[in-house]
DNA sequence: CAGAACATGTTCCATTTGGAACAATACTGC
DNA sequence: GCAGTATTGTTCCAAATGGAACATGTTCTG
């Protein structure tokens, strides 16, 4: 075997190199964490990722409208629109209309829906004690209250 | 207007309620970032997501085969070398064959292709700018220690 | 060394995605 | 109250995506 780059070269060499370090630090532990959890959502659950999202959402929330689920997870309308119609077809939601609003309807989660939910959290999470591994009790202490200060910033942005 | 709950629920109780809490606050924070910084990506330079990915790998390792940077960017090989095929033909990137290995070739960024990288890593410098906005500079500190050791642990995983 | 197993990159095709136009409803300013 | 504007959700369509099979080349095993 040959030792020269191309063979073996050091592919986390970009970390301390690329311009947004941060944020390719950030995307990348994302990645870590989402790419094989919806890999496996799709093959066991057949799940998309807009479904489980709207999912989530709602079993987080007594009732939410599909504009609500759009904000919350930066997807585009149409793929909620498409995402509410499969998952009140196999019945993990239900809709009713919104007597005070015309154009919204009120979207919950069933009981199906939640039985679901919870088995598809528990891969999250699953895959989120992994990636979290090396961080002790006080790092990640330090890194939830970090976090938690980005992400309510982050949600009044783009309003 | 009325100000019940579907009016105007507070969507981020969740954050508080998910069932993996680090990991939606992180993918909460990388979606802040990123997906507006691909919508103009996209508008303003025509490249998709997996071209940009190709060119950021390639400003950063002198040469790199196609499965490295599929490997580094957790994408699947097809959708890298389709951009691969694009990326040549608006010569931002050079490709030779490997003497050592016949199956793969050894890619390289032209100077096009590093000016459009520089343009475009600004765009993503800018918004993280943004989303840290809220961080000191201890802050700052102390998170990116926590990501790099998260990063580099994630980089073992799923070989 | 021959054959099997594996690695790399490509093509094919079905699915997923998202922009844009649209229909229906609600709001705004006069 | 009415005309114009904005919002919500849907449909249409083109583009992006990714699994699977494939072609080519390399490595392993006996």
């Amino acid at each position: 075997m040959s030792t020269d780059a191309l063979a073996n070269p050091d592919l986390t060499a970009i970390f301390d190199a690329v311009e947004f370090r941060d944020a390719y630090r950030i995307s990348y532990i994302t990645n870590a964490i989402l790419v094989p959890s919806y890999d496996a959502i799709k093959r066991d659950f057949g799940l998309i990722r807009a479904e489980y999202l709207l999912l989530l959402c709602l079993a987080h929330y007594p009732v939410l409208s599909a504009k609500d689920v759009a904000k919350m997870t930066r997807r585009p309308r149409n793929s909620i629109s498409r995402a509410v119609h499969r998952m009140l077809a196999v019945g993990y939601i239900q809709r009713a209309p919104d007597p005070d609003d015309g154009r919204q309807a009120k979207l919950t989660i069933t009981p199906d829906g939640r039985t679901l939910h919870t088995q598809i959290a528990e891969v999250l999470r699953a895959r989120q004690q992994t990636v979290f591994e090396p961080l002790n009790d006080s790092e990640r202490t330090a890194l939830d209250a970090l976090l938690t200060k980005l992400a309510v910033h982050a949600s009044t942005l783009d309003t």
